[in-house]
DNA sequence: GCCCTTGTTGCGAGCTACTTGCAGGTGCGT
DNA sequence: ACGCACCTGCAAGTAGCTCGCAACAAGGGC
């Protein structure tokens, strides 16, 4: 729990009120988010951390492997602790709904960047987009009804 | 080579100069560009192009799948011609050089989530990130002198 | 070939997400 | 407790993209 305080530490990084909440406030999410959301949850505690404080902390702790940073569709980018094991996002374009499958599934590209294209993977982005079962149910019961094809929301 | 031409009149969409040249300006690179990139293309030829033409003309091509949007790594999105079949992307962090790989790799993420998640799947973005084999090769004869933890670019 | 309608364009202002330079503040080694 | 190097808040700046609007032009009808 207090992992990524002692990375700081011993990388001859201080340990502020800031970086200590914005970790604290991500550990405890345990979901990704954007660094305005980051921003938000930080100043129910502290009101006046800066977003650049934000974004140097998350590029921070990026740096340090405590952070992962994704882009999931639209044009924020998403954070969130690094998970062990290292895992995949899918969206569902109409709820926004986010669901997680393994890096285990992509054995395949592994095998054929690394072994066979001699090609050092240090990193995948996957994001799967589409719609997810409930929303396909909502979408067949009104498909009596065309929907209109922006957004609802 | 009319491919274009022909889907935006049968959709009602009108031919004008500025629409044929971005769809050739992509055509003719063959490769995935900024919309930056496909502005200072287009202007080489028609050097009044507004960026807003660019961004509205590359939307339509999206909508109308003629044209893919990527995001690889960075803040820009990259465009380009829809492939068939489907491929995606691994970049090299340390030259920019971006190879293809086949959409068959990843029958095991398409199995999992289509058929035991029940996840329309509509489109997968993959982008793998590392050191491809020249850089690998360069950073090999450099390891005498270990490099800063900064881009040197 | 010309006209008219309506889709398209250029322009400029605006917006979101993020970065940077700087002056003052603060963690932490001593 | 002190001091200084690192860190923060602030405000201005930037990249990449969007929007509203008036003028323009594609292309169907004649």
């Amino acid at each position: 729990m207090h992992h990524a305080r002692a990375t700081l530490r011993e990388q001859g990084y201080r340990l502020t009120p800031q970086r200590n909440l914005i970790w604290e406030v991500m550990r405890d999410a345990g979901r990704h988010m954007t660094a305005e959301e980051v921003a938000a949850e930080v100043r129910r505690t502290l009101p006046d951390v800066n977003v650049s404080t934000i974004y140097r902390t998350l590029d921070l702790l990026v740096s340090l492997d405590l952070v992962v940073e994704t882009h999931l569709e639209g044009s924020a980018c998403y954070y969130e602790v690094s998970p062990e094991p290292t895992h995949h996002h899918f969206v569902c374009t109409q709820c926004g709904a986010v669901g997680h499958f393994g890096d285990e599934l992509l054995a395949p590209v592994h095998e054929e960047l690394g072994v066979r294209r001699a090609f050092a993977v240090s990193q995948i982005q996957v994001t799967a987009l589409g719609v997810c079962r409930d929303c396909q149910a909502v979408a067949g019961v009104a498909a009596d009804a065309p929907a209109p094809d922006g957004p609802s929301a």
